[in-house]
DNA sequence: TTGTTGACCTCTT
DNA sequence: CAAGAGGCCAACA
């Protein structure tokens, strides 16, 4: 199922995509802009998470990163560490700031989500 | 209404 | 190989 950004607010529709990443696996600002029919614009992508802060349900916004696996986001957290004690709690490794297998940890929405 | 900003991505130098 | 600049779209002042 497509998303239709231009009926749904463009936050929510990255909140309900953030919020379907299962446990234990990540995804990034690109393949989400790109499902939500954006396409290269993955700013729009990060902007939606800082407003993530005081949504309800939570937005496990620590699922998501940049291309490289990095966590960029990481200084918008609560704590620079939060972002990586909570992926750390779903048994994925960061290592020095980037995701350890990312590809393997990798979650594509288009995949998942169907296109 | 126009201009600036932004948790990015990609090409070019 | 590393660094810089441009481009994308939406929200805020």
């Amino acid at each position: 199922m497509q998303y239709t950004p231009k009926t749904k607010d463009f936050f929510q529709n990255v909140f309900d995509v953030v919020r379907l990443i299962p446990k234990g696996r990540v995804t990034s600002y690109g393949a989400i802009a790109k499902y939500l029919g954006t396409g290269g614009s993955s700013r729009m992508v990060g902007w939606a998470m800082n407003a993530s802060h005081g949504v309800k349900p939570k937005v496990p916004a620590h699922r998501v990163v940049n291309r490289n696996g990095m966590l960029s986001g990481k200084a918008h957290f609560a704590t620079p560490t939060l972002m990586q004690e909570l992926l750390a709690k779903e048994k994925i490794i960061v290592k020095n700031e980037t995701i350890v297998d990312f590809e393997k940890h990798f979650w594509d929405p288009y995949l998942e989500l169907d296109v």
